[in-house]
DNA sequence: GATGAATGAGCCTTCATTCAT
DNA sequence: GATGAATGAAGGCTCATTCAT
């Protein structure tokens, strides 16, 4: 890795936090500038605009989202206890966040740049229709090694899942109390217990 | 009512409607200039700050959520038809808007505020509070008239019940579908019936 | 003196005080009406503008400042005394200042008004004048009762008095300390006594 | 030096002349935009903000006053014709102002900050306590060399002798005349030679 | 005589962006 | 690849002033 890449790493790095942080407008270019101890030029020399940055660190925290994910799921086996490790990861949100700024950052961008920013609300899209296929190949997985009832329906199941989730992470962060994850972590694992798994 | 409070109402309308889509630093004083049709002076003539016209948009954006809960609740007798009707109304915000912009303002202002406007966050979770206790009272009305399981926890239903409509209206507004926020409807009034309400 | 005339003092005694202290472009009108606890319409109401305002303010501070050298020179009889007790009214602008803001208000004005309001500095420089027509009126004064010098060029010493007490005066308000106008106030006695008084 | 550097001294340069004239609230960003033929943006990037250009220009305008000093202090050999060269050189400033604005920047920074820009004040505390301690020194010196009483209050002269020129500066300024300022140093001169000389 | 709503220019400051070095 | 000087529009806010009530 040449020093090049590295300073543009380090400027999105850092900016994925800001962004995530205080949002697309809540976070000008001398606060990347401050972050990244880098000056005008030596950010404009790797990105046209802020927003070529924002799009890139939007990717940058994409990632980081499923490598938790990956993380967590590492040792898990069954399906079952794949799914229970995603609820897990969810959890894992509130107290030690992937990005700096706390919350989901897919969900943050997608609040975020829903109104201003097509662009990103368009990542923020695509990003959410990760999580939910994410969420459906774990289902289906289940249900192909006969553990998960095939009758379910894995689009709502899946997305069930996220918004309970997602919705509990919003909550709990504006409330600065982990009992919103917790409440929709227990629900959504006894959920999977009562009605995804195969008696 | 005088002209100075009629003016100060329409700047208050007009800047709820621009903080709920763009958010307090994606709204800018022209913008709230330009929707009001005022001058910077005018506006400041009846606010001392920016801030101090998004807090009173949050409170006029909050009383329009509850306003919506009651007009819709209007004609509901039972508890049951009573929360379906808070159901329903949360579905209706993805339609047909309580504010400019879409979503839940008090959502969309937690997600907003909580990293750079503690005052606003404060309001937020105070609102979000508020949406808590309403479906609280009416799990609590249920259990009172015999039509509802006296043994659930009143709080976790609150709750689970604000999260996965929240979740689902922020996942609705990013991939224009209503989709996610009829998912949502249904499961929650499937789960009312199935856990909620006596046999 | 009807309720018009008892607000138009009122705005001139209070802004008399802001201009003195802060300058004319160092006080605002918003300063006045808070001073004046009035509104715009009610200061404007009474003077055409801002300038209107300084001018008849300074006008009150100079009236002001004869005022305590009356008062000050009150019991004085000889010409002698009365000299001595200018010095001291002048001395007595440290400790007690005629006012608030401090300092001498036809110099403050002088200073404040040279290069940026005409208006202001002629009538600055009037205001001088007066001082050293005070000045030499009580050394032809004393010329005439014979226990002055007739030799003594009065336009010469009114001078040095004058620039004198009032360059201590700023230096004794620049520094917070008395000392400068006590070192002024010894030495122009001294003079008097010395080169003014007939053997 | 650079092109920064230079710009920023040129910043410097001119803000200090439109601060002599017109006072810190008496002169905008525009004005020293105006001068310097800088946008608003470039002056910002060599100043974070207008305090931090005027207490520049301060120091700067100081470091003027002693340099006159001793431009015109150069070819005095003896103490007295020191003396008597601080005396031609305050004159100087009334027809030929070390800074654009006239009288001395010092003196005029005094009034002008005293109420209202304590940084200010403080610096021009400090450039009074210069101009005493450069007259005490002169004085010291004469002593030392024998040429001047050793019984005199050196603090007491060097004070006399500030507060004199000072306020006859400010007097010639507002009459327009340099009469004041003849007077003051015709006076001050004929006071070194009787009182300060040895006979 | 007094209010206070409205103006619009101006305040100081920060913004995203460019580009010569 | 990085600097930092420069731009000029825009940021939030205050100014002096007017005028209908």
């Amino acid at each position: 890795m040449n020093k090049g890449s590295t300073t543009r790493e380090n400027i999105i790095v850092k900016s994925a936090e800001l962004f995530n942080t205080y949002g697309y407008h809540g976070c000008s270019l001398s606060d990347i500038m401050k972050a990244t101890q880098l000056q005008k030029g030596g950010i404009y020399n790797h990105f046209k605009n802020k927003d070529e940055i924002a799009v890139e660190a939007f990717d940058y925290n994409y990632t980081k989202v499923f490598k938790r994910f990956r993380e967590v799921l590492n040792e898990a086996k069954t399906p079952l206890e794949k799914l229970y490790k995603v609820v897990d990861a969810y959890a894992s949100f509130a107290e030690d966040p992937v990005v700096k700024g706390g919350g989901c950052p897919i969900f943050n961008t997608a609040m975020d740049a829903t109104n201003s920013h097509p662009e990103l609300k368009r990542k923020a899209r695509l990003g959410i229709d990760g999580l939910l296929t994410y969420i459906r190949i774990k289902l289906k997985d289940g249900i192909k090694e006969g553990v998960f009832k095939p009758s379910i329906d894995v689009d709502e199941v899946a997305s069930l899942f996220i918004m309970t989730l997602e919705g509990a992470l919003v909550m709990s962060r504006v409330s600065d109390s982990k009992k919103f994850v917790n409440t929709a972590a227990a629900f959504v694992k006894n959920y999977i217990k009562t009605n995804i798994v195969l008696e």
